[in-house]
DNA sequence: ATTTATATGCGTAAATTTTACGCAAAAATA
DNA sequence: TATTTTTGCGTAAAATTTACGCATATAAAT
């Protein structure tokens, strides 16, 4: 077979966090190479013998440290021949969200300085990262509805208050506080814990956790988590 | 930058087609190459310079000749490093819908042989093309309830009674007649013509259409097309 | 010609879910 | 002690979903 084909292959992801009711993307300024003192996506090429999974842990554990609590494949992108300027890279992004109160970010990576963003307040970005970022935020804002991933940007315990102001964050919609929670209490999949939370006003809230096992199984049966709020 | 990567990408695309009650799939035998006398989706490498979109319409015109009503990309395989055992080959499979009440797809040449397969009556496929096609699937029956695509396997002008076993088939569930038209209709998407199809049995029906700027516009309003039955 | 079978089109009551709030309780602060 | 703030629970009205009934229009059977 002729193949002559010089198409390199990269992996890109989208890393999600949540701190201070503010959605966040974390982005990495590289020591040496074609992006040095650009921000950019965590991300890099592809080895020979890697799968794409196991590529992108690797490069979440070289640039950013972390470790994920979600991690999808986002969409591949390769519709413009020259989203880099070098030679034709097709690169399959990944859309991750970690709880992002827990990181910290290691000095001894491959990435000169690593940083959150809110993601409404972003620095110009090297290459297509800005389209490939919004393609994130998409796919977040649509996923929130139909899947419980927002307790994967939460602390394992969390008020009710957090997750509703994460929701209506990342949703941009007013949602009301009471009929909120009755839903999400109504699937059954959030737990009360004996623990509080420590805000400063206020009547002292419980801490909630949320119960994957219980969601798995409810999935099994036919259950379809859905929040939608008009 | 050393750069040593000898990973090729290749398109492939899953086209469906519904027939006599029956969701298909198009499926390509090539009489030479390494896929000789096996089934397996349309579908090939990209070349240099081309992208993806451009390379899976190529695909898709070389090897089936058809036009799609829908089409989009459904996910990257490339966690298998021997999916292929030629080389290691990274797919960027495609979702394509069509018509194929009027379709002439181009059926054995010389160099090969195209066939609709009953989703559910297969061969056995080349590659990990039969996990592609379980991806797809799924794809299909999830986004049937959340966009209306069910429309692109249909002719332009359809009787409700085929939209709704189109539903029913693909979905695996009972639906109410009488409740699936009245969602339909509700969302002042599809409208009613003044032609009659002709059914043997029964009531004559009217045929209907699919009203795609409306639903445009009403998307942009913030109308959510969404019909789950329990 | 009349009856029977089949699929269509419209309607409606009951059950369920969503929505829009009211309000008391528990803490911090004035 | 009064005020402010946030939490937690409740409830009535509105909207939607669900489960059907039934007349209508045609072809096929008698």
């Amino acid at each position: 077979m002729e193949l002559n084909q010089h198409i390199k292959i990269a992996v890109d992801a989208i890393v999600f966090g949540y701190q201070e009711n503010s959605l966040n993307v974390l982005l990495i300024k590289q020591k040496y190479g074609a992006l040095k003192n650009q921000w950019a996506l965590v991300g890099g090429f592809v080895k020979d013998g890697e799968t794409l999974h196991t590529a992108v842990n690797r490069e979440l554990a070289e640039e950013a440290g972390i470790k994920v609590n979600y991690l999808e494949q986002l969409y591949t992108f390769g519709d413009d021949v020259n989203r880099d300027p070098r030679f034709q890279v097709i690169s399959v992004a990944y859309f991750a969200l970690v709880n992002s109160t827990k990181l910290i970010i290691k000095a001894d990576t491959d990435a000169e300085d690593a940083q959150w963003f809110p993601v409404n307040d972003l620095p110009k970005l090297a290459f297509d990262h800005q389209l490939i970022l919004n393609t994130a935020k998409q796919r977040l804002k649509n996923k929130l509805t139909y899947q419980p991933i927002g307790f994967d940007l939460l602390p394992k315990e969390f008020l009710f208050s957090e997750l509703e102001n994460l929701y209506c964050t990342i949703l941009e919609k007013e949602i009301d506080r009471r009929n909120f929670r009755k839903k999400i209490l109504s699937f059954g999949i959030v737990e009360e814990t004996e623990k509080f939370g420590n805000k400063k006003n206020g009547r002292p809230a419980k801490l909630f956790k949320f119960n994957k096992l219980k969601y798995n199984k409810l999935t099994k049966e036919g259950f379809i988590f859905d929040i939608y709020f008009a």
